[in-house]
RNA sequence: CGGGGCGUAGCGCAGUUUGGUUAGCGCGUCGGCUUUGGGAGCCGAAGGUCGCCGGUUCGAAUCCGGCCGCCCCGACCA
């Protein structure tokens, strides 16, 4: 049944996507449909309320024009109405996202947004889940949640169902309205409390089945990148509350971004700064003894700048000793004064979620002195010491005496105190080497994340009790994928990536309409019938059409034209018309040419291959 | 949640510092005439509880207090 529900899609497929360029999913609805016959769209019947100024609060591109060329209309904080236009762009999305889904063999279903308590109390999620999901109470006093991601409800229906390894792998995916509630919503739609986004979840018998089932989907997602006219990078990611590991993250470079990654600028490393590896330095040439560490008063230097101000010396010759609480028992982390610990690379070597500073009170109780001067010499047996590699190439350093207002200089490590393990724990910078290529350094760039892709494993399937019986006879919990894509985000990314100062520049595959055909004179009944003839014509050979036959200056039809983006125009005006010719323009690149009428369908076709 | 800014006509803004007649300007809207290949011109008109509540005052858009909303910068995420 899959198989040949598969096979039939991918051949669909194929052809849609290979053969010609704009049989994209049609969106034709009733929306201001002509009465004369054709699918086209008339304008003078439609609801596209451009604006003339952007508003006030838009300051990034996207948000501005998608706005001004009345494609979107806020209601409240990080919540929009989809007009017309927007759903269009939205609709066709989603129809690149559904059509690569289906090929890569996963299987659409609908879940609801309404979420009840139990269920995210049997993963453990209803109280930890970032941001916190919205909640909402029914009359009898039952809480719900308005599903921020569908982890337990996928889980929880395919446990109810699939009992065997006959059964699977699966991939089952939606595309519906998330919501969460994000503490600051920003940028238009490019950071929302109520969003549209295509979630995938994959069943597999074992890990070998989720490599298989990830990587299927890790494809489907350069293609859907590639259809949309999105270049992305694909970083490696941290799994924040989703849990799981293997993670990735397509991103796409971007000014406007929220994140950042880093890159390497020799090799194909890419990573989120939230996780880039920093590469260990030369280890020290020699461990010679320096003397004794020598005490010295610190007077209220609690901040590394001001030890560094009293004791005339450089952050670099710094040891920051941090101490962190990591479920019953404490740890230090050290890294150079000058660099910052990356706790979600400590986490993961200390092996628990629950990790956090220590109080000050904490701190007190462990070294002796207050916050600011703590330091790794003399500190209690029950503290495990992890240092930064960067710590294994420092030699007479300072570090943090345990004692109020002093520091200890001339430092060594494994000299004046122990180290029971060196990792990789602070935070990658731009410049530093690449850790993945011996040549290469590291650059920082600003971009916008569209999907984010996990293997989760058995976290789900073990909480919700999702199990089947393996050919051994064995019950196993069945391992887990989860895949999304930020397709109401992928909207003004692609605005974002496809603008100029005149407006938006819809690449075709993803435009509300295809082509425009701006009538200039609509006094004249011969024009418009010339325009209605070829709205049609084109509607026929496969283009959605929009005819602009507004009773308004041509001066207002160019500037909407351009703002809306249009890849294509048709132009029938006088000018034209007295010689029988209209003129067929490309957005991207003003590309034009005077055709005679009859040519036009062709130019059409022509231009529409450049746009 | 912390920091900063803003709230005056459908949209964009001035006026608020220093309280004082009928609260202005541009765009848009409506009517009329002229215009018609890159956001037209002239004439006329409509449209505002100045975010809300309370206070000070003879008098509040303006001063004071509280609340609400929106945007931007930081800790999270598609």
């Amino acid at each position: 049944m899959k198989c040949v529900q598969s096979t039939i899609l991918e051949s669909l497929r194929k052809v849609k996507y290979y053969c010609t360029q704009r049989s994209r999913g049609s969106v034709k609805g009733n929306d201001g449909k002509s009465d004369s016959g054709g699918n086209y769209v008339r304008a003078s019947q439609y609801y596209a309320p451009t604006l003339r100024q952007a508003p006030a609060e838009a300051e990034i591109p996207s948000h501005k024009l998608l706005v001004r060329g009345g494609f979107i209309r806020p209601l409240t904080a990080g919540v929009f109405t989809f007009l017309p236009l927007g759903l269009r762009v939205l609709r066709r999305v989603e129809n690149i996202v559904r059509e690569e889904m289906n090929a890569a063999g996963a299987i659409e279903v609908f879940m609801p947004v309404l979420q009840p308590r139990e269920l995210w109390e049997r993963s453990g999620r209803w109280d930890t889940f970032q941001p916190l999901p919205l909640r909402t109470e029914d009359r009898t006093g039952r809480w719900f949640c308005l599903g921020p991601t569908h982890e337990e409800v996928i889980t929880d229906l395919v446990a109810g169902e699939i009992t065997s390894y006959r059964q699977l792998p699966r991939t089952l995916y939606q595309i519906q309205t998330k919501f969460r509630d994000e503490m600051r919503p920003r940028g238009g739609l490019m950071r929302v409390k109520e969003f549209s986004m295509k979630d995938a979840y994959s069943f597999d018998i074992d890990q070998a089945g989720l490599d298989r089932s990830y990587e299927a989907m890790y494809e489907a997602y350069v293609r859907i990148f590639e259809r949309l006219g999105l270049p992305v990078v694909i970083v490696e990611a941290e799994a924040g509350s989703m849990g799981g590991h293997d993670t990735r993250e397509f991103m796409v470079l971007s000014e406007n971004g929220e994140d950042t990654i880093f890159m390497c600028d020799s090799c194909d490393y890419a990573a989120n700064a939230e996780c880039a590896a920093a590469r260990p330095p030369q280890p020290t040439q020699s461990r010679d003894k320096h003397g004794e560490p020598v005490l010295v008063d610190t007077p209220g230097a609690t901040t590394i700048q001001a030890v560094c101000e009293q004791l005339d010396t450089e952050p670099q010759q710094l040891v920051k000793t941090l101490l962190l609480r990591a479920d019953e028992r404490f740890v230090a982390a050290l890294v150079r004064g000058d660099r910052e610990l990356n706790e979600v690379k400590l986490q993961r070597v200390v092996g628990t979620p629950n990790l956090r500073m220590a109080t000050a009170e904490e701190i007190l109780a462990l070294t002796g002195a207050p916050v600011g001067y703590s330091g790794p010499v003399g500190l209690p047996e029950a503290v495990e010491i992890i240092a930064d590699h960067e710590i294994a190439a420092m030699n007479d350093f300072v570090v943090g005496a345990n004692q109020n207002d002093a520091h200890l200089v001339g430092v060594d490590a494994e000299v004046d105190f122990r180290v029971d393990r060196y990792t990789d724990l602070r935070r990658a910078v731009a410049g530093d080497e690449c850790p993945q290529c011996s040549e290469g350094y590291l650059t920082a760039h600003r971009s916008i994340e569209m999907a984010h892709i996990f293997k989760l494993g058995t976290k789900y399937s073990e909480d919700l009790d999702a199990v089947f019986t393996d050919k051994d006879g064995q019950e196993k919990p069945m391992i887990m994928g989860c895949y999304g894509v930020g397709v109401s985000r992928a909207v003004a990314a692609i605005v974002e990536q496809h603008h100029d100062d005149d407006g938006i520049i819809w690449p075709l595959n993803v435009a509300p309409f295809d082509v425009v055909i701006l009538l200039l004179d609509t006094e004249s009944t011969q024009l418009f019938a010339t325009a209605q003839d070829l709205a049609t014509e084109l509607e026929q050979s496969g283009f959605e059409v929009m005819l602009d036959d507004r009773d308004e200056r041509p001066g207002v039809k160019f500037k909407d034209a351009d703002l809306i983006g249009y890849p294509l125009s048709i132009v029938i005006g006088r000018r034209t018309a007295d010689s029988g010719e209209v003129e067929v323009r490309r957005r991207r690149d003003r590309a034009e040419k005077i055709v005679a009428l009859k040519e036009a369908g062709a130019a059409v076709e022509q231009l529409a291959s450049g746009a």
